[in-house]
DNA sequence: CCAAACCTACCAATTTGTAGGTAAATCGTA
DNA sequence: TACGATTTACCTACAAATTGGTAGGTTTGG
């Protein structure tokens, strides 16, 4: 007997399920039986896995989803080569490969829901996880010399909520060679650039 | 006896704590007991003001929400006189004096909680409220010459997202000269001058 | 007086969580 | 290897609380 169950193959698909639809839908908006059913066991299934119920296994799933993407993203800024530019593409091409993440609906909605111990954890992750290593890499890019000065934190979470506001963007609006990663490229040429000089 | 209650002071209190709270933590997250204790009185009234339920209440307020967005951005825009720039700080002005306005879980968590016809009406009316009228006056700076050649839906959208996001950072992070409205107006210099060349 | 505004009390459905059971895989050991 | 014991991974059934919604009565202001 355990008390903490370790990774099994069908834990997994519990926990792809939760961190697909929490990701989608947010904390109250998802039932466990929307769980149980995506990884096609009952609800009182989950309990199995998850024995700290609902709040535990968004936690759970939640850290998962910020870890991966910590390392989605340093791995695709660091892979990217020593060019800002190309840097911040693949930063972007790395978050549209994955299910949004709604900092706000986080902020406002989910983490008012679980206990204030778990809340704060994951609001500190979110930050290590998602601003961090962008900001980082602008930090390095303006020791370089590639950009100039400027508050790279903020430019960071800017950037953030730029990319992940393209979910917004409903599927008929895309068409052809307007996906979102190309206006995801487009933005970020802006933010590099500016709008008010031409192009270089 | 009414079949569309007209406007009353009273409804007025039940229309004000809908908008609010449904705008921070979205439909379902947001119970009518919620609701009817913001307002004063018990759920159960409710029905007297809105008689159509929880979702008839949920599009009334949130139409009214893009409405009064609609307005608030042009007028800020059209008082900030023809300079982009102070247009773009205007506008940051408005929509941080708002309750947060996530579209992301509007698209993919609140919308698809109603019915599919209220939900097209409103997609609409988020596009024609939020970013169309940002995208006239980059447009009209366009013809100006203020700026270069750009996709402007693009980057009305952008910017709105940038800005949006700032209510994702906690308020912890928010001291002294560092509020959401000057790293708003931060975020516009970028958007408008870019990082690489320096100031002018 | 009378209608608007609000109330209490309830219902049916849903949701989280618990209790206890079952089939099948795995293990220890003779 | 044979085989009983244990463990895993699920199940059904239910309890308690919450939710949207309804019925009908009561207060209150013009």
């Amino acid at each position: 007997m355990r008390d903490i169950p370790l990774t099994t193959e069908a834990r997994e698909r519990v926990l792809d399920a939760a961190e697909r639809l929490f990701a989608q839908k947010g904390y109250t908006a998802v039932t466990l039986r929307d769980v149980g059913a995506a990884a096609g066991i009952r609800h009182a299934s989950l309990y199995h896995h998850v024995p700290g119920g609902k709040e535990a296994l968004f936690v759970e799933v939640t850290e998962r989803h910020f870890y991966r993407h910590r390392h989605g993203l340093t791995d695709a800024l660091t892979k990217a080569g020593p060019n800002i530019r190309q840097q911040l593409y693949a930063a972007a091409d790395w978050l549209l490969s994955q299910p949004p993440m709604d900092l706000i609906r986080m902020a406002y909605s989910d983490l008012p829901a679980v206990a204030s111990t778990h809340a704060e954890r994951l609001s500190d992750l979110a930050y290590a996880s998602m601003i961090a290593p962008i900001e980082q890499a602008l930090r390095q890019a303006l020791e370089r010399g590639e950009i100039q000065h400027a508050d790279t934190g903020l430019i960071a979470g800017g950037l953030l909520g730029m990319v992940e506001s393209l979910y917004s963007v409903p599927d008929s609006a895309l068409q052809g060679e307007r996906t979102r990663k190309t206006m995801a490229h487009a933005l970020i040429d802006v933010i590099l650039d500016g709008i008010r000089e031409p192009k270089k």
